[in-house]
DNA sequence: CAGTATCCCGCTAGATACTG
DNA sequence: CAGTATCTAGCGGGATACTG
């Protein structure tokens, strides 16, 4: 048996997944794509994200504060005003999400015909 | 209040991830870097990999398999030997893992500092 | 060697309702 | 308006044992 091989190029992702940062989840790189163009309302954010819930907004947009992703700054007032913001390093991540983008309209449909060629047998 | 945003650069990967191809989960990036250099058995792959259980390993390979990322190859005879090798598909994901590797690498430290940062509260 | 068969656990996310 | 509080379900993933 040769060598044991050494998928080295995810070092410094160890732990549990690809990426340390978590943007492969549901929400997160959406959210991103919404606060693109500037700051956003939590009722703002809910409008494109819906069917989205409070619960889960919250939850998401605390972890990528969190990550250093988004700034939350509040107006103290009534009613409550709250905006969030990316960060530039926020935005950077728009650099590995446009080669997944890219990845997918090249090879999208190929994917799909592949998986329809499967389910064919 | 303004238009609904509309996060399109998603459009297609509406369903329920980002990608349509689960390449954000915990094998599959690190399978695909396994096979790079060729193709590889099943207890190739293993090893690497471990300690990945034969159970997880067999359902990667087959998703992989049913979106045209992989070839499953089985010589008959005994012992049986089956090889995995990467398809065309399969290696053109590499584009964009490498941009998500170079974001890790150009910013894994700053996130993990503002993580750190958040957490001292 | 290359898998299957069971059983099980944690975690993400959704439903629903309530509040300062 | 911008959340919080519960409760629950589903799914990815793991442990262990067994087989053609």
């Amino acid at each position: 048996m040769p060598d044991p091989l050494a998928p080295d190029m995810f070092a410094g992702c160890a732990d549990h997944s690809t990426l340390p940062v978590r943007v492969g989840d549901k929400w997160t790189a959406k959210i991103l794509a919404c606060l693109r163009d500037g700051p956003r309302r939590f009722s703002e954010l809910q409008v494109p994200l819906a069917p989205i819930t409070p619960k889960v907004l919250t939850e998401s947009l605390r972890a990528m504060e969190r990550d250093g992703l988004v700034t939350r700054t509040a107006q103290p007032g009534i009613p409550p005003r709250v905006e969030y913001a990316l960060t530039p390093l926020g935005s950077s991540l728009f650099a590995p999400l446009a080669a997944s983008c890219a990845w997918n309209a090249a090879h999208g449909e190929e994917l799909r015909k592949a998986r329809e060629a499967y389910a064919a047998r």
